[in-house]
DNA sequence: CGAAAATTTGACATGACTCAACTGGAGTGG
DNA sequence: CCACTCCAGTTGAGTCATGTCAAATTTTCG
């Protein structure tokens, strides 16, 4: 049943997982590579969401659970493997089999505590500690994504967290 | 079964339903009053990360989830009677009944859909923006709780909020 | 090799913070 | 009912972190 309602996808870099305007109606598991989501702001501006790497699933949680076209991008940052259910699929196999019900309801949960945590540093910490926090957390991430893309995950901008760096290579 | 799960507690103004350091081992259910959840940092400066009136589950779900020792205060803003059950009898209710159990997927999922969207406020919108969105989407929290502490809601000092609203009154 | 993408750097602007002082209630006790 | 204190809110002056913009430099990759 549950391979039955997965297969595998491949995604190019650049090519895109979800658009802006259109419902999620997916729900991918990372095999092999590395996304990210964003969304563009008044000004033009990108702000990342999020970051996945291998053994992440993917989506837009809001818009598939309210079923509202997502004000989100999701794009394959490097070309990615992954295996992919429709979000109809993955509601039927959730009330099937009560495994999955169970870790369904551990990825929200985690989902919510890492939201809140990065909240938590958002709204209360400088710009050099929101990046020394997400180097010590995520080393591995700063090898797969450019700096830009990570400034805007941070909240901040390019220019600030590359003399953040400075800084904190001196010490 | 679940009338047996919960009983009635009254927490008068000041007095904490949670406190830092302690493992959150009750959720509770708001039928009269208001709370704040708050943490302390580094500079002894409190930063209010949720408030909960009527009709909202109150609880530290990182705790209760990891059952570790709570980085956060949980208090009564104002007199509140709420409906309290243990973590481990709420689990039990979630395994026994499937309508509790999609309740509280339910509610995770919009815990987390909340805190990304403030999480998106935070990282992109400026002091002045913030509360003019806090304030339309819960003007009644603007009556129930006082300024220092919806600034410290929103991560700004009650300082600037107090400017942002004077500039905002002359609109 | 050459073009595009990413990063660095400087000069400058500005939003928000800090700190301290002041004002005005709201509650309390004599 | 007044005096007193506590708490919330306002305001001003000065400072600082971060943003903005443009240019120079380096890296990546077809």
């Amino acid at each position: 049943m549950i391979t039955a309602s997965f297969r595998l996808r491949k995604i190019r870099k650049k090519q895109y997982f979800l658009q802006e305007g259109d419902v999620c109606e997916y729900i991918g598991f990372i095999m092999q590579g590395a996304m990210r989501q964003y969304r563009v702001d008044e000004k033009d501006t990108e702000h990342t969401v999020n970051l996945f790497i291998e053994d992440w699933w993917v989506s837009d949680r809001e818009s598939a659970v309210m079923l509202t076209p997502s004000s989100y991008n999701i794009e394959a940052w490097e070309d990615t493997e992954l295996l992919v259910a429709t979000t109809a699929a993955m509601q039927e196999l959730i009330t099937r089999i009560p495994a999955f019900a169970k870790m369904a309801r551990v990825m929200d949960q985690r989902s919510f505590i890492a939201s809140q945590k990065r909240l938590n540093f958002a709204l209360s910490y400088s710009a050099e500690k929101r990046y020394t926090a997400f180097a010590a957390e995520h080393p591995n991430f700063l090898q797969r994504f450019p700096q830009h893309i990570i400034a805007s995950y941070l909240g901040i901008t390019k220019d600030t967290l590359s003399r953040v760096r400075k800084q904190t290579l001196k010490k």
